[in-house]
DNA sequence: CAGTTAATGATATGCTGTATCACTAGGATC
DNA sequence: GATCCTAGTGATACAGCATATCATTAACTG
């Protein structure tokens, strides 16, 4: 993501959680623009790394955490438990409706692909859970894949 | 599931090792029965208290590890990967077909219930998936879900 | 300035999983 | 029967992700 975009996106991030009550400090800031500015998912610890090298700060792994979790609060990251790694929210981006967003994972290295999915797909989806008695913890799917490259070197 | 049931599940799974040539020894066998005999996904760890407890046999976690990668493989126990456990295949209890068997997780209990969904939508999803350039890992979706009691609870 | 809350630091520890090397048992071959 | 090989298992160490707990610091409020 340019530069002004990320500079953007924490700006609007950080009128948000004003909105909401809640600061938006400069750990915080440090740790999201980690994740802005990665394109690829990052783990915890990669985060304290990231931090370092951006900013010269020394985050213990624990505040990087209850940053993160901070962060998930307010709708700015959203965590791939498939992976055990972060990501930021698209939609701080970018206001549009991308549509219904799901992650696709690789088992592999992985990458994280995100693709849009038709809306009635999702629909029955979200129908057959809910009859089950359960509901689904996240608009986002995150689906189990091998992607394109992986699965070319398995063969 | 009734002891002979599981008795029975790991006769067939005896026969269908022996037919590839694979050898289901003992302790396999026994980390095999604690996952049948359970009605939830068990973590490696807990499988090795659980054939502690049915067996006296003190397996060290490496050997369990190595036991749930040999039954992978044998295609008799499936890892759900949002969960970090492990559960009997369910085709290896019943022979007709069930249906697209897709795993709801709950995030906060980590109860697993299977449902079986809409095989269109199955199908939509995995062009969806196809058309990114990636590949479903598994016939089965996990799919990360609040249960019907921690809802309530959480509210 | 005192008191309170929010934020962060420091330390220890737990759980899941892998890497590595050693040992044993059982079967094949001679 | 001695030797060799392999499959299975044991033992130990460690890596990565995460939480629990208590201490400390910063910021806000009256």
């Amino acid at each position: 993501m340019s530069p002004s975009k990320v500079q953007a996106a924490i700006k609007n991030a950080e009128n948000s959680c004003k909105a909401r009550g809640a600061n938006l400090t400069n750990k915080r800031k440090q740790v999201l623009y980690a994740l802005l500015q990665s394109d690829k998912a990052r783990s915890a610890y990669e985060l304290v790394d990231d931090c370092k090298d951006n900013f010269g700060e020394t985050l213990p792994p624990m505040s990087v955490y209850r940053i993160l979790d901070f962060l998930q609060d307010e709708h700015l990251v959203h965590k791939l438990k498939l992976a055990n790694k972060y990501i930021a929210c698209s939609h701080i981006t970018c206001d549009h409706d991308h549509g219904v967003v799901q992650f696709l994972i690789c088992n592999s290295c992985q990458i994280v692909k995100e693709i849009t999915i038709n809306k009635s797909t999702r629909n029955t989806l979200q129908r057959d859970v809910e009859n089950a008695g359960f509901q689904l913890a996240s608009p986002q799917l995150e689906i189990n894949c091998l992607c394109h490259s992986c699965k070319n070197k398995a063969a």
